[in-house]
DNA sequence: TCTCATAATTAGTATAGACTAAGCCGTTTC
DNA sequence: GAAACGGCTTAGTCTATACTAATTATGAGA
């Protein structure tokens, strides 16, 4: 028997699908990921990177510009989504059906993101009823491959007076989504912003429609991603 | 920072894993796995078996007599029976809770089952309320490594007479799977042996309590690994 | 405009795991 | 007891991915 050629569409390797997944999340703000951000995200070296991303321009997955950046190109960018509705279906059926609290559940969907198959995928998708957002609030793509990009403020620099919902919290931190959990502060929760002290003080907000008071300092109300409620 | 020296234990491997369960497998009946069985259960060459036998020796997991084959350790069998646990979890799992069929399972949690965390694993164990045998009938290991060594024959060698409780099926092919699921033998079932034809004909057989009679030919028969049912 | 700090890249090396080709052991057969 | 076959191992190579050390490009300040 010859020897096979080169399958021209091999299956993304473990790695790649990291690497495309942190380049999704470092783009998706500016045009560019930075190498060294991608090797701060991923805690590899940044020449590493450097290997990594000429292997990953070769094959059409993203676009480099020397000393600039990367970009996913429209490609990459379908295999990054579909590793972030692997993901965040992951993460929403381990803590609905097995009992995982929002904080640990991450460590777990990032190992078996790479694992399971995508009819495994659709399966868990079907049993939560096809939802459309994460235990963090975060959207799911569709299977198809498309995404909702809301427009979020932070809470830190929401306007006093008006009413928000918190749709994503903005860390992966243990500790920290553990101490929101305890405020009650989770995705889908509504609140009025009350009063904000000057100089970066700490934003005051009432939650809907307990009215409970909550006082948040300026560095977790940065993580409090929220959507204006319209009228 | 100091390099850090060599992890002395160092987490397995994707692959490392997937050799010690052949290992156990093949080792089970006799005394000694041989590297050209190892080499055709996973699909690899001869001489890369050779290659991670050396490896898998000097840490300790195998012992290795050249020319004549190798075996589990005491820590290489507890690391093959967890990898088995963890599989045959999985494999009740989707079964019960995702709705997968009795011959598609295989090859999920054979991809899982190197990704799951103990933890989820346990988790899943308490959803299924700790079951002692897989859908396939085989018994799993309990988390301290402990399994229970059942006394089974294979239907084709049953005596005619006896009453046997169908306990497991050798194979993971699906469309046999398929088959045996159609005819009604699935683990679990009651039947008795009512005859079996000369010269290596098929064995007929009464289920048991309805008595529908089926006809399995040899081939077949081997697969049905059952246990005597005292009295 | 020139210099310099920082970031990015190249060069060279290591490891796990696979492969092919070639050579060695053991058993079976005459 | 010698020869031959077959299975096992060694030798040498390849790929993916990581690393460190050394080099080069970019952009900010003087």
């Amino acid at each position: 028997m010859q020897p096979a050629l080169r399958d021209p569409n091999p299956p993304l390797t473990r790695s790649v699908e990291d690497y495309l997944k942190a380049i999704y999340h470092l783009s998706s703000q500016g045009g560019f990921a930075a190498t060294s951000d991608i090797a701060t995200m991923l805690q590899v070296s940044p020449p590493s990177v450097s290997g990594m991303v000429k292997r990953l321009s070769e094959t059409g997955l993203i676009e480099h510009v020397p000393y600039r950046g990367v970009q996913l190109t429209s490609q990459g960018r379908r295999a990054a989504l579909r590793m972030i509705r692997r993901h965040r279906i992951l993460e929403l059926y381990l803590t609905q059906h097995l009992g995982y609290d929002w904080g640990g559940v991450h460590a777990e969907a990032e190992r078996l993101e790479h694992a399971v198959s995508d009819d495994l995928i659709e399966r868990m998708a079907s049993a939560l009823g096809q939802p459309q957002y994460d235990p963090h609030g975060d959207p799911i793509p569709t299977a198809a491959g498309d995404i909702e990009e809301a427009e979020l403020v932070a809470l830190a620099d929401a306007r006093v007076g008006t009413k928000l919902e918190l749709r994503q919290v903005g860390t992966q931190d243990a500790a920290r989504l553990r101490y929101f959990a305890e405020q009650g502060l989770t995705p889908g929760v509504l609140l009025t912003v009350s009063e904000r002290q000057p100089f970066n003080g700490p934003t005051t907000i009432a939650l809907v429609p307990s009215g409970d008071p909550r006082v948040v300092g300026r560095e977790l109300a940065q993580l409090l991603l929220c959507q204006e409620i319209g009228s």
